[in-house]
This record gives C-alpha cells, structure tokens and sequence, in this order.
RNA sequence: UGCCCGGUCGUCUAAUGGCAGGACAGCGGCCUUUGGAGCCGUCGGUGGAGGUUCGAAUCCUCCCCGGGCAACCA
C-alpha cells in the first residue's frame, strides 16, 4: 500500500489531471495572497508550505501577492514582517512579488469594461438601504432602484467617483448578478466603495478601492495564476470568481480551490483574537514565545524545517479539522533529535558534596555531544568536582517503587561522570532538602560499573563551582483546554496560567560559553533549549525551552488526568418520522412492479421521472428494470433519451444476462447519445459477457495460482480479499466475467 | 429556517465500485550511560437506516451531526 508520503492531495490530483490534459501547457502557478494588515501565523504557514511547495513540486512558480486594497487596515510594517517570515520559512518568490495595489488602474479599466458589458452598475443605495435590500437567508433580496441605469449614467458616474467628487459611502459599484440568489455572496456583489483614504503604497492617487471579490480574482488572472487555493469559507465566493474571470478573461483562466483551514488544540488561529491576546497584554507581544505565529515560533526556537514537516503531516483536505498540537511538538522534536548537540544543564539545583573526592581537584571528562543513535561526531570536556549540582526533581527522600534515580543511601550514575550515592540529607528549619552529601565511586569515571553491577538511573549535572548562572523559560500550552473557543463567552476564560515558568537560578555546564550563541541544544533528559534571541545576553544567558522531551516517566507518575472525553452522543433523531408516500408513488410502484423504495426514489427526481414516464409503456415487463437502472445507473447529466429503443434493448441484454452490468454501464453513453444498437457496440467491440463456467474456470485457476499467499491467507480467514481475486478476474477478462458465477468460482476453489 | 460544503481509528490523512492503509497519540515489549531516540508488537475507524451491485467508505434516497454565508473586511 502506499504511504502517505507519495499518495497526492487532493489539489495535487488535479494539478496532475490538468497537467495530463494540457490545460495550462504543463504551467503551474499558484500564490500566496496576505492582506499586511497582520502577523503570519502557523495557519497561514500551512497555506504557504502548500502554495509553494507545490510550485517546487510541479516545477512552476509561486507568487508573493500582498491583497492591499483597504488603505484603512494596512500598512508596511506588516508587508516586510510578512516577506521575512515566508523568506524564514525557507521559500523564495524571485521576481514574483506582486502587490494589487499595482493593478489598481487595470482593474479599474476591468470595472469600465463589465459597465459597458452592462454587467455592473452604480448603487447609490446608502448601508442601511443596501444591507436591507439584501434580504436574509430566508428571503430574497430586492432590486436596488440604481440597478436599472444607463451604461452612460453608470459610466459617467463611476468616473466621477474615481474623481473623488463623491463622499465616502455616497455610491458603490455593484456586480448586475442575482438578488434573488439562495447564495447571498451573488445578490450584487460590492466591486468598489469609495474611501478617501491614503494607501500605503498609492498614497492619495486613488480615492475608491476595489473589494476582494473584484480585486482577488482579477489580480489572479493578471499573474496567469493557474490554481488560486484559498480556504473553505470562501468557497460560496467561487460563483464570483468564475463570472468575472469569465467576463474579462481568456483561457486559460484560473480556477478557485478551497481547502480546510489549520485549526490547533490548545490555542487559537484567528488575527483578532491573536490581537487581543496581544492587545490585553494576556502574552508579551506577536513573538511571544507561547504564540503560534511565525515570529512567536521563530524566537521560541522551532526551525522552519520542522514546521514545513508539520504542514506535510496535517495534509490538505475539505474536511473542517483540528489538527493536534502534539504533532507540531513531534515534528521539532524530530527535526532537533538530529542535529541538536547534547549538553547538561540543570534546571532547579540542588547541590551534593562528595566528601571522599578532593577538595580542589578537578578532573575533566570526555563527554560526546550526541547518543549512539545519532550519525554526528563532536565531544567537549565537562569539569567533575567534589561540589556537584544535580536537579531537585532528581532527588527523592522517600523513592516510590519504580524510581530509579537518586535517593537516601541509594546509587546513581552521573552522566559521563561518576556513580555516587547519597549518603546524607540536609534539611533547613522547615524540613525541606536543602543539601546532599554523598559519596563517589573512584573506579566509575566515565559511568562504567566495573564490577557489573547494574545501575538503572543516571542523571544531569552541573559542576557548582564551574557552573554558569542562566535563566531558563520554560513554555506550556497557552491554554489549558483543547478547544478554548468552545462553550464560553470569553475564550480567555481558558488561558493556562501556568503556560510560562521563569527560574532564574539554573545552571549550564561551561562549553556553552563557547558556542554560537543561536545554537538549539538539547539540554539532556529536559527538552530542547536556546537562548532567547531578543532578552538573552552574554551577560544574561537567558533559555527558552523549545519543546518538552517526551517523558514516559511523568506519565507513570501523574495520574492520568481526565483525558477521557465524552464519548460521541448518540444521535437519535428528534421524533420517529414516518415516510408517507403519495398514493401516486404507491400506484407507480403498483402499475410497474417496483418496490415501494425505488418508486419514492424515482418519483423525488423529477427528471429521471419523466424519462422513466416517457418510455415505460415500450418497457413493457422490463419496466422494474429500466426504472431500476434509470434511478442507480443512468448518469446524473442525462436530460432525456430520444430514441429509447436502443436502451431499452441494453437493459434488457444487461437483465438477461446477455452483456454484465459493468458493460452495460460502459456502453450506455453511446447508446443512448447516438442510439446505437447495443448488439451492434457488443459485436464491435466483443463484449458478450463470458458466463462459461470451465472458461472462468481456467482464468481463476491462473489468478490463484500467482498469488498463492493471498489465497493462503483467504482461506485462514481473511474474507476480505475475495474482493481482490474478483477484481483481478474481471481485469482479466476485461469486465466481461459474469461476476456471480465467477464469485462462485473463486469461493468454490479458495474453499 | 434557505443555499453551499463536509462527516473514515482518540487526532490528521489515504483507499477514485474490488485487501479499509499510513502518521501522531495510547498500550506492551526489546534496547539503552538521556525514563530521550530507535526497533518490534498491539489496540483502534467508514455517523445512522434503507436501496442498487457478485461486491459499497465510494453510487442513489432519507435521517443525524458539524462548518460556512445576511462588512462599503479579506
């Protein structure tokens, strides 16, 4: 079976399909559209990794297109944040960088154009008016009393908006398309509005602005965009898209596809509630380390590769999803596993003296920087001395049954170092731990037990009096439950107050003072760290934790929390309901032997309906049958059979057993378009269905006889691959095995 | 309540009428100088009811559930 690393997407399908018909000559272009009115986050990182990964896939190109058509919202603070994240997560655009603001004067000519194609019109409607025209979901919309005018008056008018000699809010240009639309995007769409407001980048040259259901469409077919991917929430916008790419574009012309949008547990996606959390000062600013934007995620320590892995392993798909932020934590654990060097660090001190190591000796020991498994050589030299810090959590007065690490009287190794045992316990007034003394095993240097003696624990450590002070920020989840949106007014309800944990008394081992200061290390058996790129200095090294080594430990020691989520209800319907059928349905399904199932069936669509009416006299007692293959056979698009005779006669070749039904299916078209005699198509094309039991026979003997395991394992109980020896025998012969004799066959001889 | 879209292991995602597969998570084991990594095993799914078919996750009907749509936002 394939893996799910070379099955496609479904976009990628049908780039391939448009590739094999030779819609765009083999051209793919795509593009990634932000409006700069925001920060990038992990969502958009999904629909960048998609836009420009498959330009890298298909060998086309991706274009950078900034959507800035609301000079109100915008500004060039976010264009540059944008470019540099996109630049950051390792995608180039080359010369395509492109701003709709550029295309500010053709799209106004394509706005002239579909005026003098009376395809739109000057609405001088005010809000109010035009939101109350626009009916509801319910009722339809009502005609704005602008719609009717002159294309000179539209003409006349839509210049002078562009002159500026009309105040914000004063007309609008409208799309001529449908009030009465059940769709709501289509009832006159807004094309421009006027807003005397400086753009960023056009200044005050323009004084009415295009919307994104104008502008979006026609920026694409500017660039020769080939597949405009967007997300689902637009998907009732494509009607607009097509009629106006239509309108004023050649082909080949862009298509619209819409895909489901990254949603994450544990946090939230959208730029307004990011902001308030921003705003409200809930996180300290857009690169908060605790925030899923590119910037939070860049200077908390994620490398871009992990998070194009990521976006690989959540897919692309129409289905609305959440996607579990534990594979974002797989994906940089993965990624860090292979190239971070591994150093000690110790988290929340606690300091053990050796009193049988020397005073003032210090013995310096080798020590690799990454485990066995990992293909990377590099070793530094840790400092061992009789003071030595090892993590509180490390120490436990009283050990349950399965800890293995240090305790009163107990042994453990020190990585790289020594296996000590602890010997005394120093408390202050209040009882709590406040030192160790130990002993050291002088034949252990390096960790080795001599002797063979088995020692399960061994632990991190910091030499005190070469330890170097940092501060180390350790990151848990913003919010404390999967879904923080769900079942409250006020999603900040749910933050996690615990999502930051400062301790400004940890340690390092010395080597790091020598390292490039962006390195992300492992800081071994606590997780993936480095120095925060904004607060850490060489005078304050300052750690963010990345992510969390996975810890099978703490999982054996807490108590499962309440992961146990309410079981899907059970959905039962609201009231018993009771089909009634008409007693028209009842006399059909009567007058031509149906059953009462396919008569409702056929009688709920009316156009197969009136096929099956115009032709079930001729049918005669075939009628059950050609009832039946009209409702679950005939092709939807089937508007009606001119000359039934045809058909009617390959239903019954097909009732007859005369041709399968897969033949059937295969010939119905042309039968029924140009009313061939289905004999005449069998003939020609020799499609007699094989009912023959010894020629089955002898083709079911060979399918077996290549793929003896599979038969092996149908007969010890797989059923299920009955299925495949049928499919490989109707290969075989071509669709034409009589498949209920044939089923009889293989079941017979796999026995 | 109108229209549109969707519903496959706990999560994400394959299977395009023919073997329900993969990844993450979980569980168990092996290994281990990181309670890491790795390796092996295992648990686990087609929302429901009918219909068509030799055969349905896939096609048809009805029901249930979820999402989107009534900004001069995108």
């Amino acid at each position: 079976m394939a893996s799910s690393r070379d099955t496609n997407n479904f976009i990628e399908e049908i780039i391939e399909r448009d590739n094999e018909s030779g819609k765009y000559a083999g051209a793919v272009v795509t593009r990634f559209p932000p409006e700069p009115n925001g920060y990038l986050h992990i969502g958009h990182a999904k629909s960048i990794a998609l836009n420009f990964g498959l330009a890298r896939k298909y060998d086309g190109t991706c274009h950078l297109r900034f959507d800035d058509t609301n000079p109100e919202t915008e500004d060039p603070e976010f264009v540059e944040a944008i470019k540099r994240d996109v630049h950051w997560l390792g995608y180039e655009w080359g010369d395509n960088l492109f701003f709709a603001s550029d295309y500010f004067e053709q799209l106004y000519d394509y706005a002239v154009k579909l005026i003098g194609q009376g395809l739109a019109y000057v609405d001088s409607s005010s809000m109010e008016e035009i939101r109350k025209n626009r009916g509801t979901v319910t009722e339809p919309g009502t005609d704005s009393p602008y719609r009717d005018r002159t294309i000179e008056e539209n003409l006349k008018l839509f210049g002078e908006m562009r002159d500026g000699v009309h105040g914000d809010g004063t007309h609008v240009l409208r799309a001529k398309m449908d009030m009465g639309s059940p769709n709501m995007k289509l009832r006159d769409p807004l094309l421009y509005r006027i807003k005397h407001a400086s753009h960023y980048r056009t200044g005050d040259e323009w004084c009415i602005y295009p919307m994104y259901d104008f502008a979006h469409p026609l920026s694409d077919a500017i660039e020769n965009i080939t597949h405009s991917l967007c997300t689902l929430e637009f998907e009732n916008n494509r009607p607009i898209y097509d009629w106006l790419v239509d309108a004023v574009c050649e082909s080949p012309r862009p298509y619209q596809y819409e895909f489901a949008r990254l949603n994450l547990n544990y946090t939230v996606m959208s730029k307004r509630k990011l902001l308030r959390l921003v705003e409200e000062k809930f996180v300290d600013g857009w690169d908060d380390p605790r925030m899923y934007t590119i910037a939070g995620l860049r200077r908390r320590g994620y490398t871009p590769s992990s998070i194009r892995s990521f976006a690989e392993r959540v897919g692309v798909a129409r289905a609305n999803s959440r996607s579990d932020v534990g594979l974002l934590e797989y994906s940089i654990r993965d990624d860090l596993n292979a190239i971070a060097p591994r150093v000690m660090a110790v988290l929340r001190p606690l300091r053990i003296e050796l009193t049988n190591y020397d005073e003032g000796k210090v013995e310096w020991l080798e020590a690799p920087y990454f485990p066995h498994d990992v293909p990377k050589e590099g070793s530094r030299k840790v400092p061992f001395s009789r003071n030595i810090l090892i993590d509180r959590s490390d120490f436990k007065e009283n050990p349950g049954k399965k800890f293995y690490r240090l305790s009163p009287g107990n042994e453990v190794r020190l990585r790289y170092g020594y296996v000590i045992r602890c010997t005394d316990v120093i408390k202050n007034d209040e009882g709590d731990v406040v030192e160790l003394k130990g002993t050291c095993d002088l034949d252990t240097r390096g960790g080795d037990t001599p002797d063979g003696r088995r020692v399960r624990g061994t632990i991190q450590w910091v030499s005190a009096e070469h330890a170097i002070p940092i501060e180390t920020r350790l990151y848990d989840r913003l919010f404390s439950v999967e879904n923080p949106e769900e079942g409250v007014e006020d999603f900040t309800v749910n933050l996690n107050p615990d999502s930051i944990e400062i301790l400004s008394g940890s340690v390092a081992e010395p080597s790091i003072a020598n390292d490039d200061p962006g390195t992300r290390y492992q800081f071994e058996r606590e997780g993936y760290f480095w120095q925060d790129p904004e607060d850490s200095s060489p005078d304050k090294l300052v750690f963010n934790r990345i992510v969390m080594l996975k810890d099978s430990w703490e999982k054996t020691v807490k108590a499962k929390p309440a992961t146990i989520k309410p079981r899907a209800k059970e959905t039962v319907p609201k009231e018993v309901r009771t089909i009634v059928d008409s007693p028209a349905t009842l006399k059909m399904a009567e007058d031509f032997g149906l059953s009462v199932e396919l008569a409702r069936q056929l009688s709920k669509d009316e156009a197969k309906k009136a096929i099956f009416d115009a032709i079930a006299e001729q049918a005669g007692e075939l009628s059950a049958a050609v009832a039946n293959w009209i409702v679950n056979e005939l092709p939807g698009d089937v508007q009606g059979i001119d000359n039934p005779g045809p058909f009617l006669k390959m239903v019954a070749m097909f009732d007859s057993g005369d041709i399968s039904q897969r033949i059937a299916r295969q010939i119905q078209v042309e039968v029924i378009e140009s009313g061939t005699d289905p004999e005449t198509v069998v003939d020609r094309e020799g499609l007699a269905q094989i009912s023959d039991p010894s020629t089955l026979e002898a083709m079911a003997d060979d399918i077996i006889a290549r793929n003896t395991e599979k038969a092996e394992l149908y007969r010890s109980g797989k059923k299920g691959l009955i299925g495949f020896f049928m499919g490989q025998l109707m290969q075989a012969s071509g669709g034409k095995a009589n498949p209920e004799v044939a089923r009889g066959i293989i079941e017979k001889k796999l026995g």
